[in-house]
DNA sequence: TTTACTGCTTACAATAAGGTAAGTACAACC
DNA sequence: GGTTGTACTTACCTTATTGTAAGCAGTAAA
């Protein structure tokens, strides 16, 4: 009897591409662009390397159509975030979603790849000045509070906070490391991000 | 007559190491540790690979050192300019001299490039917690005006401030493009670091 | 059931990169 | 001026990795 061959799965062309979009996404965040190796990433989808060139063309088109694919949901989720935080929202549980977009899910670590490795080409159908609209919607609400508000400083503060949070997605645990604070881990991003968010209370 | 062959020159070992380090830490920041090119470096260098490989005996081993000692300069780079700003020192002035020392020298980069591949090892011999003694020093400086402040407070203040700074210099750009901000370029981080020493002044 | 399409495999080519071995020539010392 | 140590070169090896070609086999439509 012959040895029992596993029976050859053959996936219709979408979903295979998601699947290996799925697995190179994973991987790009950990590695990075220059760090994505086909035959690992076939490895770990249990296809031969060809597999995913027959779907991708070649190494830099599967490399591009992850951070176009990427940069895609990263927006559609902070629209989400904020979406949702519109009503009752208060700027610290916004901070929260999105901080976990940012570093739970690997963006921040995306981004920063792509900053990196000069790779932050502006993307094609994706809208021009993404974080404007924020500062808009947020000028908004806090001129509710202040007329005189100024706009420059709420647009400040949201520059402020992304750069922040981006930050300590990547250098946080080193520069709390460094400077002997207690928690570290997730706990320890918690903290900074509580205080963040108090200080800008107090502030407005 | 025969062509008149460049004279070979050669170097003592010291001197052979300095330059190699000095065009390899240039690389490294440029292009990130899986970039680095022996073949690249010894072109740029006008010697052959294996040259380089005769005094770092690795790949690796050039990177541990380039690592080593870019490191080292950032502490004591990082130390001149706190030094240099105690007399005087407002926190404008010591956030633009950590400002060059992290984004126009390049070491936010090589940071960012170290956080991401993992390498963040705490070196030998370095100080085990830089930015505490920082701290320190901040504190006692505020005390003199505010004897309740509290220490936590100073400690968050410059860790919000390390990884602005450093955030600022792989992100800041991107965002501020983002967000329709008018300034590009260096002019824009300045503008930035100015705008966050006013508020931490505000605050204070 | 047959046919056609194509997802996917195996085998191979081409290249690039780090590393090794042996020898060459420069520089310092006697 | 000869001798010696070693910085450095040339030539080569090995391996990893992307890409190609040809064919196999699963799936769905006729």
């Amino acid at each position: 009897m012959p040895p029992r061959v596993p029976a050859r799965r053959r996936l219709n062309a979408e979903e295979a591409r998601r699947r290996i979009l799925e697995a190179a996404e994973k991987q790009l965040m950990k590695v990075g662009p220059q760090g994505l190796r086909l035959t690992d990433l076939a490895r770990a989808l249990g296809v031969s390397h060809p597999a995913i060139l027959h779907h991708f063309g070649s190494r830099e088109g599967l490399v591009a159509a992850v951070v176009r694919h990427a940069v895609g949901t990263l927006n559609e989720q902070l629209l989400a975030a904020f979406a949702g935080g519109k009503r009752g929202a208060d700027r610290e549980a916004l901070m929260e979603m999105v901080a976990e977009v940012y570093g739970e899910r690997g963006f921040a670590r995306l981004l920063a790849w792509l900053m990196l490795s000069g790779r932050a080409t502006p993307q094609r159908g994706a809208p021009e000045q993404p974080l404007r609209r924020l500062a808009d919607a947020a000028h908004a609400l806090r001129q509710q509070r202040d007329p005189d508000a100024n706009f420059d400083d709420t647009l400040f503060e949201l520059q402020l906070v992304a750069i922040a949070l981006l930050g300590d997605a990547i250098f946080g645990e080193t520069i709390r490391r460094a400077s002997g604070s207690a928690a570290p881990g997730p706990q320890g991003s918690r903290d900074f991000r509580r205080r963040l968010a108090a200080w800008l209370r107090e502030r407005a």
